[in-house]
DNA sequence: GATGCGTGGGT
DNA sequence: TACCCAAGCAT
């Protein structure tokens, strides 16, 4: 069967070539697979290595982070960018160790429950950390199912049920060869077919990809929507503000937040979105992180 | 279902 | 150099 063929191969491949990573090494805890992939929404590997090394060293536990305050876990995240994920995981850290007894749960159910946590981590978690059968669908699982199986250049929008049921069909029945074909997928797409110039002559399934069987014809369907221009946007300023923030012990004023960013329509909208987010606490007329 | 959300690496 | 993209999530 041609799945099979298919999670047969990228399984030997990723024995073989697969990156030595934190979170790979054997006995590595649920609750630092939890944060990695947290870190990893968005965010590339080699940021992610060193940061999570930090946070596991002051935080090894959920309710290690729990005790502290939500602040803390946002000047820990540094630049990693995205920082309601710092917050996200600090309630998480609150309601594993209040309702789950301090044990990251393996249920997806409960897992999806957990703030932060979506469709992508939950089954991730649930799979590389308790080695429970369920499909992993990221963008690199998304991409190489796109080429290998679907025969299309790109993936397109995402379509959570049916990339879920297209990721499925490749899963073996056994656990550990899911939790390999996981893995392996979400690999191959991360180093070998990667979006902009895909290593075809080092791929252990290029026999079988529909892709490159069809002459590698160009995507000529839906695309996914682009990403906002960052220069000039509330995104930029709402990340000076933070870093204003992260950088001092004490409430940071907004005459102090005006030289770093002279637009004060613009300043506003993003102090008064971070208040809301609950990322920054005003102060009287300064600001702090929660 | 479309948008907003940080920061930086790769080409 | 610009631009695309990155182990997504919440609203």
């Amino acid at each position: 069967m041609r799945a099979a063929a298919i999670a047969d191969a990228v399984i030997a491949w990723f024995g073989e070539y697969a990156r030595e990573l934190p979170w790979r090494e054997q006995g590595f805890p649920a609750w630092g697979i939890l944060v990695s992939e947290v870190m990893l929404q968005q965010t590339q590997v080699a940021r992610v290595v060193p940061r999570l090394a930090e946070w596991l060293d002051r935080w090894p536990t959920p309710a290690a982070l729990a005790a502290e305050p939500p602040g803390e876990a946002v000047r820990m995240w540094h630049r990693l960018g995205y920082p309601r994920r710092a917050l996200n995981l600090h309630a998480a850290a609150v309601v594993i160790t209040e309702r789950h007894g301090g044990e990251v749960p393996s249920d997806v159910e409960q897992l999806l429950a957990l703030p932060g946590v979506g469709d992508y981590t939950a089954r991730a978690v649930a799979s590389f950390a308790f080695g429970e059968r369920h499909p992993v669908v990221d963008t690199n699982v998304r991409r190489v199912i796109a080429r290998a199986v679907a025969g299309l250049a790109e993936a397109g929008p995402p379509r959570i049920r049916a990339d879920l049921e297209a990721m499925e069909r490749l899963l073996p029945t056994d656990r550990r060869q899911a939790q390999l074909t996981n893995a392996g997928v979400m690999e191959l797409g991360a180093i070998v077919c990667t979006a902009r110039a895909p290593r075809c002559d080092g791929c252990p399934i290029n026999a079988l990809c529909a892709w490159r069987a069809a002459g590698y014809p160009a995507y000529d369907g839906p695309r996914a929507r682009g990403q906002a221009r960052f220069e000039g946007s509330d995104r930029q300023v709402r990340g000076l503000v933070m870093a204003e923030l992260r950088a001092s012990d004490i409430p940071v004023t907004r005459t102090e937040l005006e030289r770093a960013w002279p637009d004060a329509e613009q300043l506003t909208r993003a102090i008064d979105t971070l208040v809301r987010d609950g990322l920054a606490v005003s102060e009287g007329d300064a600001y702090r992180l929660p």
